[in-house]
This record gives C-alpha cells, sequence and structure tokens, in this order.
DNA sequence: ACCTGAACACCGTTCAAGT
DNA sequence: ACCTGAACACCGTTCAAGT
C-alpha cells in the first residue's frame, strides 16, 4: 500500500501507464511467463498487459524470437555461478545443474534457448565460470573453449527434453515415455538382440542420476579428446 | 500422362478424393515438408491438400506434436544405418553423422524430435546398430545403454541449434551468431580474463569438425565413465 | 464410425495514419 | 521519433450435426 506519492494530483491514483522501454517490456514478459508460462508470453497478450497494442512492441522488439532470448538473458542471472566448496568436478557439476535447473523451472525458455542462443552478460559470466573451473581441472584451454559448447547444450537439450509443448501437462510426457519404452520392451530379440537385452538398462535411471553421469561424461570426454590442429576462426 | 484406366468412367479423370487413413495424412505431412518446410505443415494446411476440413484429421491424429512424430519416424527410414568400412569408431561416427544429416536437412524437425521423441521401427533400427557398434568397441553394455541417449540427443541439439525459427533465412542466424561472437569478443579482460582470452578458440572451426569433436568426445566419456551401482528401472 | 461446417479463441506482423 | 488502429493472413482444436 502506497502511503503518498510526489506525482501530480491531477493524474488518477491508478498507476500511470508507464512509457515503454525494452527494458519494461522485457520485465512484463518474464512476468507472464512466471505466472503463466511461456506459451502466453505472445506479442498481443503482452501488449495488452501493456496497455496498449502489439504494433508498439515492434519498436523495442525485432521478433517473438529476440524477445525470448531477452528474456532468457534475464533468467540467466539467476544461475547460481559461484558454487559452493568441492574439487573442481564438484563444483563444475554444481554450476550446470544450477543452470539446468533453472531451464527446467521455466519449460519451454529450454527450446527456445536452444535455437536463438543467448550472448547478455549473464551468459558471459556462466561461461567464465565455466571455463575457470575447467583450467583449475588441468583441461587444456583449447579443448574447454569447445567444451563449453557441449556442456551447455547437454544441460539445455536435456531441459528442453523434458518439456511438453507449452503446458499441456503431465499427460503427453507420460504418453511419449510410454510409448518409447513400450517400443522398447517390446523389441524382438531375433531382428534387435541389442535393444531387447538392454532395454532394462536404457530406461533405468533417476533424471537426476542420468544429469550428473551426462556431466560427468561429458567432462571425461572433454579432458581425453584433443581438438584438431586447424581449428581457423571463422 | 496416365494412359487409361480401370476406374469407372463415371468419375470425372482428375483422381478421386482418396479416402483417408493415418497413413496418407502422413504421406502428404512428409510432401507439404519436403516442399515448403516444416513451418507449413500445419493440420489446416494439411487437410486443404487432402481436400478435407481440418477437423477430419482429429480422426488419426491427436494434435500437432504427434503428427510431427509419426513425420520424423517416416524420416528416420532413410538414416545409413549400415556404415561401410572402418574401425568401429569410425562407423559409430558415420552413422550419427548420417541421422544428424538427415535432421539438417529438415530443419525444424530437431526441435520437434526434441520433444516428441520417436520410437518406431526406424527409432529402433538406429538404436540397435549404435549398441552393436559400441559393444563391438568394447563399451561396457550399461554405459553404452545410457550413452545412446547422449549420442542422439548431441545429434538432435546441434541440428536444433542450427534452425532459425521455421523458415527466416540465412538472417536470423547470422544475426544471433553476429550477436554471441560480438559479445564474446567484447568481453573485458578485466572481469572476464578466461573468455576474453579464449573468444577466437570459442568461435574457431567448422561445424564439421566441431560435430566430429563433439561425437568423438562424447564416444571417450562413455568409454571412462562408469554407471553406478543402483541403476532401479523406473 | 467416420466425416465435416462452422465456430471459438487465439496468433505474428505490417502499414498507413496520427501525435 | 514514437505510437497505434486496423487489417492481413493465418493458427489449433472442439463440437454439434450430418452420412
Amino acid at each position: 500500500m502506497r502511503a503518498h506519492s510526489d506525482a501530480p494530483r491531477s493524474r488518477r491514483e491508478r498507476p500511470a501507464k508507464p512509457a515503454l522501454t525494452r527494458a519494461g517490456i522485457v520485465a512484463a514478459a518474464v512476468e507472464i511467463m512466471r505466472a503463466e508460462g511461456l506459451g502466453k508470453v505472445t506479442m498481443r497478450r503482452l501488449a495488452q498487459e501493456l496497455d496498449t497494442g502489439p504494433a508498439s512492441l515492434y519498436v523495442y522488439v525485432r521478433n517473438t524470437a529476440e524477445l525470448h532470448a531477452a528474456i532468457l538473458d534475464e533468467l540467466l542471472g539467476t544461475v547460481h555461478v559461484a558454487a559452493a566448496d568441492g574439487d573442481w568436478r564438484a563444483r563444475l557439476e554444481s554450476v550446470l545443474a544450477s543452470y539446468t535447473a533453472v531451464l527446467f523451472e521455466h519449460r519451454g525458455l529450454a527450446t527456445a534457448a536452444l535455437v536463438a542462443r543467448p550472448s547478455g552478460e549473464h551468459y558471459l559470466n556462466l561461461v567464465e565460470t565455466l571455463l575457470a573451473l575447467l583450467d583449475e581441472g588441468g583441461v587444456p584451454s583449447r579443448q574447454a573453449a569447445w567444451g563449453i559448447d557441449l556442456l551447455l547444450q547437454y544441460a539445455t537439450a536435456t531441459a528442453a527434453e523434458h518439456t511438453t509443448r507449452d503446458e499441456s501437462p503431465r499427460v503427453r510426457a507420460q504418453d511419449e515415455w510410454d510409448a518409447l519404452s513400450g517400443a522398447l520392451r517390446r523389441a524382438s530379440d531375433q531382428t534387435h538382440p541389442y535393444v531387447a537385452g538392454l532395454a532394462a538398462e536404457m530406461l533405468s535411471g533417476e533424471p537426476e542420476a542420468r544429469l550428473s553421469w551426462g556431466f560427468r561424461t561429458l567432462i571425461n570426454g572433454i579432458l581425453h579428446t584433443p581438438v584438431p590442429a586447424d581449428g581457423s576462426p571463422n
């Protein structure tokens, strides 16, 4: 409850329509996303929230893709970049897990992140942290430079995988998993001996265990795989 | 030009409207996708192509997501699963490259593939091949079972990354790359020393070289990272 | 059972016209 | 320069009614 304000009394008490700014637009977009999911963050809905028409937004935002990228940049600010303690591997895993958690929380944004990669300050901080940790672990710098992409892409794709299109809740995710698990289990050991033999293994493991194994696998791979000599910048 | 046909003359010469079937619907969807991109494969457009109303499609297809998954199953049939020669690593890479190429060719389908994972016969064949190759390389079976996901997800995500939303051509992809590369190059070596120092390395390498390095990195990681003991099936 | 017209409830984006 | 009403050209999905 606002006590009083210096705003001219000639205005009505309800908050005056604020001037449009890029920051204000992105902030409103984040708010809608938190409240109702990314699927509701449309130009029209956003314009309505800002008490204007959709056309007005195009002064500040090139298109919907750019809007989604801006939302993501904003969210990356909440990634826990200063991981607690433990050796470099543990801290690296922890930062990556935090990044993954942010994307999991806002399902749908991960899919956007794969296509429209962020490039803001928060993203830079994240990359800086990851490079520092890899250096601490003695990972050769060129492998670290290429490896960053692999690690972030894995986290992003994993979050995206668990995103059932926009909202449609548990149902479809379950459907698809059943379809896959059914197909694997039904595989004939005549035509698909490996699949038949390993179906249970392929479907085993808690998501957290698999995510963690994935990170460790990538880190080991990065550690053991030299980047080819060439590498001309492009 | 058809010479003559056994069709009753009472019908007009133009092909009689064929009965709707799931297979026919999927086939028409694939055709539209090949000709105009996945973005044009909409229920309404598809119905128009089949000379009916969109509501009719819902008798055979639950929703748009299921339609996209069906298209993908179809396409997976063109993956070169029987790789030429070379050691198991080379053949493994070649199968994965073929899978990636299919998704690259039909940009946008990769994004769909991350969310709606395929589970058809073609997918099973691909998984069988990959498991056989990993076994040939002496990869412990549990690591292979979990590793498959990593390899296919990497290929899928990489294709998805290069997919600029639907169609909007080179322009935006270039935009985003410039944004990222600009941000990396502009990074201050005071606040982001690692990023500043490694910007060139991070942006280096041809896409093919990076894809190949990614596959090798994953394979090495899978080879070196044991799956935790537990692994209860769920 | 299968099919469909019509409607409901939306979209992104552009552009000429206003201030 | 910034903002906007209105339009253009679409969407997915449902449902009552027909055959």
